[in-house]
DNA sequence: AAAGGGTACGAAACCGTTTTCGTGTTGACA
DNA sequence: TGTCAACACGAAAACGGTTTCGTACCCTTT
């Protein structure tokens, strides 16, 4: 890199001091008049930058957010990022990404990287890994040293900070309704293992809808199937069962769920509907296109950076920590009977 | 924020000076064992971290790479994400990530903010609009600052700057050829308009194909369909025509295809193959499961990060500009005859 | 006793900027 | 002629580290 043009460089030309160059270039009554048009005509010229490092430890603030999340190829995480980034870039912040791997030891390591002066605060959804073991020290750290943390999605309980949430017990329930209302009356659901919140969350929307019907629960109904297994064989085992309707927690599975459905020679929506979770690109271009649960990750990403930034810049007006649940809605495309 | 613990403060605390605790914490042979001991334990004790700002201003170096692409919520760009902060944790750098959302302007701001000192370099993908304009005196105040570029995927040929980009116009020839060798006669192709690169580069290799069986090019086969319209009316046009095969530049045409294969009563791939461009979740998870050319995204990443690395620390060697081709290859699926 | 050499630490410069608090010069006014 | 304000600018501190270059002290050596 070449040597940058500084206030130094621009003082020797002149004869002048560093201050008079600041405050000529800030347009400071303090210098004349002919002087300022001199220097900022200079500086102008050279295209001269203030160097934000220097501007950065002397204001204390870097005015970039980080972000941990578990992994970025991932539609919903995207698009929470993108959400993100607009109301960062709206309010002149950076944004500086880091991924967890959905490991812990990656995600401390990301979490001290970004807190030892870098970032003015850091939004983080939980690694898989960090969620299993239900350590959270880390972050304890953080509140400590007061380093605003405001966490979305995969959250953790114990950690006392602002949060951004999915309302997925009512999303489970509400897809569940849908299907019976529309006449189903054995819902296959496909999730998976319980120490995934938003999986068992899900599912005790599923089955709170079930109970209201005075339908009892049948576990024979209910698979879960771990990311790396292998999903066509696990999901297949539902279909053993009379059913006439799956609700799979993720859009994968219910894309697998209806090519075994193909497979099979059922009829998708007549002999059997198919309901997802997280309203990707497979849900709306595979045929059938997928009904699905809309999760709303930019307004998640809007959310979380809003309640972030407020917070560093103590705009938050002593409202104490806040937990904002982000409602979902049914997108009702083929795979189900309107 | 609260205040947080600095050499001044403990320096203070022993009744020493910063420069000895700074050489305590750094194990100085300078420093007595006794009172090395002493600093660091109380250096531990209350969770001393130098401030990064600190050590950046004076080093003038971030350990931070900047990247610019049009959008995040696109899987081909998702995955290069992931190979870039892939190797830049490896080589110790973090990633700061910004969005053009595809316009010029955007893409200038940006550039100039991770310009301002920031970053210690740069990896970007041009936006649509800055292509379409041809515009890029903003990166050529980059390189007379001699901060280190490199580009990928979409590029711009009057930069000289360091590249990496998808062998598009091989991809397409192969692409081709493997459908005329599987049998197929009457190819339709589905690409974009053509002041997208890439887009044109595959028809090159579509054409070159055919010309090399000696079958001309029949422009009513080729449809020019731009995002922005209606994609399906737009791409059932060359169903008009006697086709027996669908080559389309990116994953989303290719879905459309084959809706409108099935709406027309087709059977895919005994009436017609389809095959598609980048390798997301869409053509693993439709049913029939496309056939791709899969793009290597982040391998793409990995390569375009190692290679600014090198150049962030000098280590290209001398070698001068370099292009690299990232080739691509075949993933044959359930849409074509293998 | 003078010279030499470790030992253990401090002073100060430096990175680039902003900002507070001088300070020298000029002109006006009493 | 002395006083005071206004003007235009400079010196220095501050942000938080690292690093180079002293230097005071003590012990050994000749």
């Amino acid at each position: 890199m070449k040597q940058k043009i500084t206030l130094k460089t621009i003082a020797k030309e002149f004869g002048v001091s560093t201050s008079t160059v600041s405050k000529a270039l800030s347009d400071s009554h303090e210098i004349s008049v002919e002087t300022k048009e001199r220097i900022t005509a200079y500086a102008k010229f050279y295209n001269y930058k203030p160097n934000s490092l220097a501007l950065q430890l002397r204001t204390q603030k870097t005015k970039v957010i980080g972000v941990i999340i578990p992994q970025i190829v991932h539609h919903f995480f995207s698009t929470v990022i993108s959400g993100i980034e607009k109301v960062a870039n709206e309010r002149g912040y950076n944004v500086m990404i880091c991924f967890s791997n959905n490991s812990y030891k990656r995600e401390v390591e990301n979490v001290e990287l970004l807190a030892s002066g870098s970032v003015d605060g850091l939004l983080v959804s939980i690694s898989k890994e960090t969620l299993e073991n239900d350590k959270f020290s880390h972050f304890q750290g953080l509140i400590e040293d007061e380093i605003p943390l405001v966490m979305f999605d995969r959250v953790l309980d114990a950690v006392h900070c602002d949060k951004v949430v999915v309302d997925d017990q009512g999303a489970g329930y509400k897809a569940t309704k849908y299907l019976l209302d529309s006449g189903c009356k054995n819902i296959a659901l496909i999730t998976t293992p319980d120490h995934v919140t938003v999986g068992t969350l899900r599912r005790e929307g599923y089955e709170r809808a079930l109970k209201e019907q005075a339908i009892k629960v049948d576990k024979s109904l209910i698979a879960e199937v771990d990311e790396k297994e292998d999903l066509h064989s696990e999901i297949s085992k539902v279909f053993g069962q009379r059913i006439d309707a799956v609700f799979a927690v993720n859009e994968i599975y219910a894309a697998i769920a209806i090519r075994i459905a193909k497979e099979k020679g059922l009829k998708i929506p007549e002999d059997i509907s198919v309901i997802g979770f997280t309203d990707g690109l497979i849900s709306e271009y595979s045929s059938p296109s997928i009904t699905t649960i809309v999760q709303h990750g930019f307004t998640m990403g809007k959310q979380a950076a809003e309640l972030l930034v407020d917070k560093i810049e103590d705009k938050s007006g002593g409202k104490g920590l806040q937990t904002k649940v982000i409602s979902s809605n049914l997108k009702i495309r083929e795979s189900s009977i309107g």
